[in-house]
DNA sequence: CCGATATTTAACACATGCGTTAAACAAAGG
DNA sequence: CCTTTGTTTAACGCATGTGTTAAATATCGG
């Protein structure tokens, strides 16, 4: 499976999608907290985030007894890159993609 | 299920997402021509339409006893914003939005 | 070394996904 | 009408996905 269809599969769960944002919006977590809050056993969890390092969305290092996860930009880029390449297909006249980055903060010079 | 989340798991099959990309490369076409290369049954690739529809990715429309299957724009777009909406994780200073882009070719004015 | 804490792996049950073949439908044309 | 062509739906079987609980691992601090 390519790299791209493997991330679009482990984004397809509810549940890895919102691990994957909550990392995005929280940053490096150890999996813990990654538990906490998501209605599910440990152990569902922890299998979720092997998809989702399998995939190359999210990394982890040990510290400790802990495993601090956080986002791999390499898996999202395959998605960026696929989007990008075939943006002829979202975009509209009204709604160019310097238009779509507009109405969002400016990125960091 | 969010129309994201229908989107990337209507995209994480091999068969589904190479049906995409033939109607975003060919244009418009009967379901007839999806089924023949893929090597599969026109049920099976029937089905496979179905989901896709369902997702908002294609659409397609009757011409004699042929449907006419072409892209959608507005599946699309759901992943196009998350996509530009989280692009802090995937750019990187050498490689920002803009210069991505330039490596496609220009967009229509 | 022992027990407590953090996380993963194993074994299992159940639901969903995907392909098959056969049947159903719909439009077109003689 | 009746048949042919194009496509979808139904019924079924098998593989995969996802959650559970229990057991295995690993690190830490006496």
């Amino acid at each position: 499976m390519t790299d791209l269809l493997a991330a679009f599969s482990a984004l397809s769960d509810p549940t890895r999608f919102s691990i994957v944002e909550q990392l995005m919006d929280e940053g490096e977590l150890p999996a813990g907290d990654l538990i906490r809050g998501k209605g599910m056993s440990g152990a569902a969890i922890s299998r979720h985030l092997k998809v989702l390092r399998e995939a190359g969305l999210v990394r982890h290092r040990a510290k400790g007894t802990m495993r601090l996860y956080s986002v791999q930009p390499e898996g999202l880029r395959a998605i960026a890159d696929w989007t990008i390449s075939r943006r002829r297909f979202w975009e509209t006249s009204l709604d160019r993609l310097g238009e779509a980055l507009e109405r969002e903060n400016t990125w960091p010079t």
